[in-house]
DNA sequence: ATAGGGTTAG
């Protein structure tokens, strides 16, 4: 029964490397020279030198227990063990061997799992369906979900028995890459095969398609997998409530949460996080706060992620004292603040402007030994967003010596932060630099470019750049779109602004507030504003609720142009939104009525309360 | 000993 499963796996499946010979290890016939470290090399030539061959010692003793415990400090801690291990004979098994890939794993440390794959399996230890199924799972956390499958050929040449985690590493690799059909194809060849699809198999396609936004469909599965039999547990509730919780369906995630409370499944830390964060991401403070406590009265304790998710939140609000007694809380609740929380508060310091406060934290984070290359990016973003571009420039100098390498997202800020120093030369040279090193330019660093050369006036370089990308594999998104109308508006050529508005529409992208507002001010600047005031009643219906910023734009135009009936009537609505004046409106407004236009006592009566123009 | 859900930067 089993031969027979395997022979139709191996004819439903078509993998190339299944059928190559096997004379060589397995992972040297991948071709894994490249992902040998200086720790492997060491290890390799030591062994081959000098192993003990008398009876353990105590010391002996001690190093077997802790490396068979794969409990370590850290990583070098759990190299170190290693390193001495190999040393000894006789060698530990491949069970044990898999327990400290899997501490490994633990530690994300999968380029390391995968070198010590290959020495392990050069000193004579043959790997088995659980060791392979750990090497499977690093490859597909790299992204590199096709030498998973050469694995998974190897296992079934070698007469191994693929059981079904082997399966769901697999499906979950090709989750991870997006790759959601072939997925879905797989499991398929998997039933085809005999197996069974367990609930971490439906969990982990529910999660594959809630990380690429089809919670939708994603909730079809939940309930097609009820309906098969298949119990979803915690984890399968929590996939999703958390994906409807991004996208901001906060009263679904919660209605999902009392679905799965009705059928005895108990929501644990992580759905409660997923919850509280949801809420707090809407400013639903007092529903949040409500939640932490509907989750200790139920015995479950907040955990690292729930606190850094309250400091970071609390943080954007601008609200950082809050976020430093939280901090004091989580100590005394015996949770450890990490990088994370600390650089959320150091964000937060960035935000309001408190650039020694944030220093100081980073200053600390240095001393303590927990800095990573996000404080690094946060910072240097803290300075440009300050104009000191000059300490950003000498801090991101510094990150290679202290072992970060700037990433995209490095590059972006301090670009940015030149541009805005006017330093537009410095921004082109950093932008190559960038690019030899091997970034890939991403949509938001051409944005940033676009923006940068809108800014400093050169449209025609801005243009170029934009027909660039249009020929390239990265199309411009809403974005682009937005600073070039903003760009070309600012140079007065509405023609030309009205003509991207309406390609953006073709290209099937969606316009946001952002644009609309930016379109709309040109218009009004021209004095079209019959167009501009169709253009903002159109937003509705595109589904784009207009804000109080693009109140307050089409206000002032007809301000501007002294349509004051218009005007008023738009205030009017603007207020009963909720919106309210900014200081320009008030400004134009308090113009007109000093003028002796009544504007301004209609504008009383009609605001109860005045609470649409706001005058000191 | 192997699989699935949550946090920070442009």
């Amino acid at each position: 029964m089993i031969v027979t499963a395997k022979l139709r796996l191996m004819k439903t499946m078509c993998f190339a490397s299944a059928f190559r010979s096997f004379r060589f290890p397995l992972l040297r016939e991948l071709g894994m020279g490249n992902f040998q470290s200086p720790t492997l090399l060491f290890t390799c030539s030591f062994h081959s030198s000098s192993r003990a061959t008398s009876a353990h010692t105590h010391k002996d003793a001690s190093l077997i227990s802790k490396f068979n415990s794969a409990s370590f400090r850290d990583v070098d801690d759990a190299l170190a063990s290693f390193n001495h291990i190999i040393l000894m004979h006789p060698l530990p098994s491949i069970v044990e061997f898999g327990r400290f890939l899997s501490a490994l794993v633990r530690m994300k440390q999968y380029q390391t799992v995968i070198c010590l794959s290959r020495t392990i399996e050069s000193l004579g230890i043959s790997h088995n369906v659980y060791s392979l199924a750990i090497l499977i799972n690093c490859f597909c956390r790299l992204h590199l979900v096709d030498f998973g499958f050469s694995i998974f050929g190897k296992i079934l040449k070698f007469g191994l028995e693929p059981d079904i985690v082997t399966f769901n590493t697999l499906i979950n690799g090709l989750c991870l890459e997006g790759k959601i059909n072939r997925a879905v194809d797989f499991v398929n060849d998997m039933v085809a095969g005999g197996y069974q699809p367990n609930v971490c198999t439906y969990t982990v396609i529910v999660s594959g398609l809630c990380k690429f936004g089809k919670t939708n469909v994603a909730i079809w599965l939940l309930k097609e997998m009820i309906e098969r039999g298949c119990e979803p547990n915690a984890v399968t509730y929590t996939a999703i409530i958390d994906a409807l919780c991004k996208d901001k369906l906060v009263a679904e995630a919660v209605s999902l949460f009392s679905q799965m409370r009705d059928k005895r499944i108990s929501p644990n830390v992580i759905t409660y996080t997923c919850l509280i964060h949801g809420l707090c991401n809407l400013g639903k403070w007092s529903q949040a706060r409500a939640l932490l406590k509907e989750m200790v009265g139920h015995n479950i304790s907040p955990n690292i992620f729930t606190f850094n998710i309250l400091i970071d939140s609390l943080c954007k609000e601008g609200l950082v004292s809050n976020a430093q007694s939280i901090i004091k809380i989580m100590i005394q609740s015996g949770v450890e603040p990490n990088a994370v929380s600390y650089n959320s508060l150091m964000d937060g310091y960035c935000l309001r402007s408190q650039l020694d406060e944030a220093i100081q934290i980073f200053d600390l984070m240095v001393h303590n030994g927990i800095v990573d290359a996000f404080s690094y990016s946060i910072l240097i973003n803290g300075y440009c967003k300050s104009k000191r571009i000059d300490e950003a420039m000498q801090l991101f100098g510094e990150m290679p010596q202290k072992g970060f390498l700037p990433d995209t997202i490095t590059y972006t800020t301090l670009i940015q932060g030149l541009w805005n120093a006017g330093k537009a030369r410095t921004a082109h040279v950093l932008f190559n630099n960038m690019c030899s090193h091997g970034h890939q330019p991403d949509i938001i660093i051409f944005s940033t470019l676009l923006e940068g050369l809108c800014k400093q006036g050169d449209l025609d370089e801005a243009l170029t750049l934009f027909k660039a990308m249009e020929k390239s594999q990265l199309k411009p998104n809403h974005v682009s779109y937005t600073i070039l109308i903003d760009g070309v508006c600012k140079a007065g050529k509405l023609h030309d602004a009205k003509e991207f508005f309406s390609r953006l529409f073709e290209k099937g992208l969606q316009p946001n507030v952002y644009t609309y507002s930016i379109i709309i001010k040109g218009l009004c600047k021209k004095g079209l504003l019959d167009e501009a005031y169709k253009v903002f009643r159109g937003m509705e219906d595109s589904g784009c609720l207009p804000d109080g910023c693009c109140y307050n734009v089409i206000i002032q135009g007809f301000l501007r142009h002294a349509d004051v009936p218009k005007a008023s009537k738009l205030i009017e609505e603007m207020v009963g939104k909720g919106f309210s004046a900014d200081a320009t409106t008030t400004k134009l407004v308090l113009c007109l009525s000093r003028n002796g236009h009544p504007i301004l006592r209609k504008l009383r009566n009609q605001s109860k309360g005045f609470k649409g123009v706001n005058v000191k």
